[in-house]
DNA sequence: CCCTCGATCAC
DNA sequence: CCTCATATCGAGGG
C-alpha cells in the first residue's frame, strides 16, 4: 500500500458561524446556538457557540441556563437551531471541499476527509498549498473559516485538524507522526471518550506516548477485540481505513422530551405518534423500507432503555411504525413497572431502498 | 447467522 | 440541569 496524503477539513464553530453570516449584527457578540427541549422556556442545552462565548466558559452540551449565567453581563445572543440553514450552507461547503479531492468523504454536517494522494503525487508541500487554497476559497465564497489537518491517514489528519482551532492548518508528515502524537492526551484519539479515558487513567495512562507502552492483548482485554486493536494501532499513528464516499444511512430516528415526566400511555402516545409520523416522512423522502422499529425511552433518572421488533418483510407505512411503537411502549411499561419517562423516541432500521422501475429491471437482469 | 439490548462515542 | 441523530460493539439468546 503506497503512502497516502489525507486532508481532514473541519468547519469552525459551524452553526454559530452560519448564524453570524445570516445576521452580521451579532458578529463580535457571544453567539450561542441552543437546543430547546420545550419543558420550560429555558430548558435545553448548548449545541455550539462562537469563541466570544467560549471565552466566558460556555461549551457545547452545557445547560442553557448555565450559559446564560456565564454570559449575563454581556450582549450575548441565544438562538434556536436552524437546521435547514446549516444544511444549505453545508451543501455548498461540501461541494467546495469535494472539488479539491481525488476521493471525498463527508463525515458529518461540518467535516470531511479528502484523499489528495494522486493530485499531489504524495507531496505534503503540495497538499499544504491545496489546504490554503480551500481556506481562501471558503473565505471568499462563503465567508467561513475552517481548520485543516493533513496526515498519512484519516486518524492523523483528524487529530491534526484539532490541533489549532479556529482557522488552523497542521501538517504532519509521515516522519513526524510519532513525535506529533506522543505528548497528546489519549482523549485526542477519536473513540476515546469519558469511559475509555477513565479506564486508562486508572492504569496511569494519560498521553499517547504512555499508550504505546501497553500491549495489544492487554488493550484487547480492557476494551474488547475491536477497540483494543484500534487503540494499539492509533497510538502509533497507524490507520488503514480508506477515504470513501459515504455509505447510505442504515437507520432513521427521532427523539423528543415529554412536557413532564410520566408513565401514562395516554400522555406519551400523542408525542410518540408525532415522532413516528416524522420518521415515516423521512423514510418516504429517501424512498426506503424498514424491517425493524425500536422504541427508545429515557427515564427520569436519565437511564436509557430500548425495545425493538423486526418484521419478516420490509414495510414503509406510517401506520405500521405507529402501531409497532405503541406496542413496544406498552411492552416497555410492563417490563419496567415503576419507570417514569422523561424522553421518548422512535427508530427504524434494517433499511432497504425501495426499487423504482429502472432499478427493478437491473435487479431482474442480474 | 440473525435478533435484541445496553453501552459508548461524538455531533 | 441533563438535546438529538447515527454508528458500532459486545454480550446473550436462538
Amino acid at each position: 500500500m503506497p503512502p497516502r496524503v489525507v486532508v481532514h477539513a473541519d468547519m469552525d464553530y459551524f452553526f454559530a458561524q452560519c448564524e453570524e453570516n445570516a445576521n452580521p449584527d451579532i458578529r463580535g457578540k457571544p453567539v450561542v446556538v441552543c437546543v430547546y427541549s420545550g419543558r420550560t422556556a429555558e430548558s435545553g442545552v448548548v449545541s455550539t457557540c462562537n469563541y466570544e462565548a467560549r471565552n466566558h466558559g460556555v461549551r457545547a452540551g452545557i445547560p442553557i441556563v448555565r450559559a446564560k449565567r456565564l454570559l449575563e453581563k454581556t450582549e450575548a445572543v441565544f438562538l434556536p437551531m436552524n437546521r435547514p440553514l446549516y444544511e444549505n450552507v453545508s451543501d455548498k461547503v461540501m461541494q467546495l471541499f469535494r472539488s479539491y479531492a481525488d476521493v471525498f468523504e463527508k463525515v458529518s454536517i461540518d467535516e470531511a476527509y479528502l484523499d489528495v494522494t494522486a493530485r499531489t503525487k504524495g507531496s505534503y508541500k503540495e497538499a499544504e498549498r491545496i489546504a490554503l487554497q480551500i481556506k481562501e476559497e471558503l473565505r471568499n465564497r462563503e465567508n467561513l473559516t475552517c481548520s485543516i489537518g493533513i496526515g498519512p491517514n484519516k486518524l492523523v489528519a483528524k487529530i491534526a485538524s484539532d490541533e489549532r482551532k479556529p482557522g488552523g492548518l497542521t501538517v504532519v508528515e509521515p516522519a513526524r507522526v510519532e513525535s506529533f502524537l506522543a505528548p497528546l492526551p489519549v482523549t485526542r484519539i477519536p473513540g476515546v471518550g469519558r469511559v475509555a479515558e477513565e479506564k486508562l487513567s486508572k492504569m496511569e495512562i494519560r498521553t499517547i506516548h504512555e499508550l504505546t507502552g501497553i500491549t495489544s492483548s492487554q488493550l484487547m482485554e480492557l476494551f474488547g477485540k475491536s477497540l483494543g486493536s484500534y487503540l494499539h494501532d492509533a497510538a502509533r499513528g497507524k490507520h488503514q481505513e480508506p477515504v470513501k464516499e459515504g455509505e447510505p444511512t442504515t437507520q432513521f430516528s427521532r427523539i423528543a422530551t415529554l412536557r413532564q415526566d410520566t408513565r401514562d400511555p395516554g400522555e406519551i402516545e400523542p408525542l410518540l405518534t408525532e415522532l413516528a409520523v416524522s420518521v415515516a416522512k423521512k423514510l418516504e423522502e429517501n424512498r426506503m423500507n424498514f424491517r425493524s422499529v425500536s422504541l427508545i425511552a429515557i427515564l427520569d433518572d436519565l437511564s436509557t432503555h430500548t425495545r425493538s421488533i423486526t418484521i419478516d418483510s420490509p414495510a414503509n407505512t406510517e401506520k405500521v411504525i405507529v402501531d409497532l411503537s405503541q406496542r413496544l411502549l406498552a411492552q416497555l411499561l410492563q417490563s419496567l413497572p415503576t419507570a417514569t419517562m422523561r424522553r421518548i423516541g422512535v427508530r427504524v432500521s434494517g433499511l432497504s431502498k425501495k426499487m423504482g422501475q429502472t432499478d427493478m429491471m437491473k435487479y431482474i437482469a442480474s
